[in-house]
DNA sequence: TAGATTGTTAATCGATTAACAATC
DNA sequence: TAGATTGTTAATCGATTAACAATC
């Protein structure tokens, strides 16, 4: 008999999730008890559907009076989203974008722990950023098994995004966030999400070229949801 | 009878097109005269029937012996994707993130000129970044009229993400690329673009936490294409 | 020519939306 | 109770993949 395969959520789910979460969340702390399908899914911008439909993967559970508790509604988001283990992580680029990221970080993800930064520009190595210690990038093949990191942010230059992302699976890493525009070809057990902000650049700089030459058409507010 | 239906092309689509645009870039740096849908479809990760779809958009011809001639497909893509006009831009926030994206934008985007950036503070304001001129956020209604800006870059915290982006629009901004993880309440005639980094990081801890707690469960390479 | 690839249409797959009985 | 909302199933929609005649 073939072993029981997991009903694992889809991308687009898991980010809606994350979206309600962060939403169910600021609920609370502004007070309020209780909350609708509709309402959530106006707030988060999807349909009343959609958001039933994606709570049945948590699962939820509501009444027709008063729709979800907003606090019990947020544990179960979590208890399905949350992993209940802490994951070492390692940030590949000290840039600004590297900054910014880590600085995220520090504020989002107490999950994920950030254990090295690893920098090619020399100037920049030497005194922690944010708290956490930063390598000479040539380092890392030494470095990196030591960390037993599991997660890896990639914020370097495209020309070397393959090599170290290699460097880092063949070091153990499952997951990758990749900022630069490179492809990377790894094995299929890797998780690999990439957020371009090149393309990001590009499309609304397409949409825009579009809304201007059809002013009288109605644009989709599109990319509301990855 | 109605007006025809421009056939616009879907989001994803323009995002894989302008990863074609960019590998078929490289591919003439190097040299490479001709090329396959196959081979540009494992360059990208994406199928071959996919490449040969979206290319229908274009429209591109290649032939049986050949393939594409790399020059003329990049001239097509372009040609489909390209703006002929010019387009004023605007950057909300200098931070880390910002700058980031500014070094991308004088890279990347030569259609896109960007006029000004603002930014909350002081220490940051006045001194050009990049050569744009960095005014305080307070100015901004004042200022935003006269650039005859189209397109917006949001960089700024998120409590203030959805006033600001009100008053871009009133000021005549259609298209906006918003790096904040608010969802933005606008016209619909505003195109809007989310980048929501603080999502890429929950997504991929989520999917690094799946990968811990089943092992032997081959995860697929998800986000590839956006 | 024979064989591989193209452009395009048809089939499949997955995700979103609609519908509705159950229910508070 | 009557009415609105939930959880869930069915229908629709769109996007990806497969198939294949045309073709170099």
């Amino acid at each position: 008999m073939a072993t029981q395969m997991k009903p694992s959520i889809s991308s687009r789910t898991v980010g809606r999730l994350c979206v309600y979460r962060r939403i169910l969340s600021q609920l609370l702390q502004k007070g309020s008890e209780y909350i609708f399908s509709r309402d959530l899914a106006a707030i988060s911008g999807v349909s009343a559907s959609q958001v039933r439909q994606d709570l049945m993967n948590v699962p939820a559970w509501g009444t027709p009076q008063n729709g979800y508790t907003t606090e019990k509604l947020l544990l179960a988001v979590n208890g399905c989203l949350g992993q209940t283990r802490e994951m070492n992580s390692v940030l590949l680029g000290a840039g600004h974008l590297g900054q910014a990221i880590l600085h995220y970080f520090n504020e989002t993800q107490p999950k994920l722990k950030m254990k090295a930064i690893f920098e090619a520009d020399a100037t920049l190595v030497g005194s922690p950023l944010y708290g956490v210690p930063v390598f000479p990038v040539q380092e890392l093949d030494e470095k990196i098994c030591l960390l037993n990191a599991q997660v890896a942010i990639l914020a370097v230059p495209e020309s070397e995004a393959q090599e170290i992302a290699e460097t880092l699976v063949s070091a153990g890493i499952c997951s990758i966030l990749n900022f630069t525009p490179a492809r990377l070809q790894l094995p299929a057990h890797v998780f690999v999400e990439n957020n371009d902000i090149q393309l990001s650049l590009e499309r609304v700089a397409f949409y825009a070229g579009q809304a201007m030459s059809e002013p009288a058409s109605q644009t989709l507010s599109e990319g509301s949801l990855a």
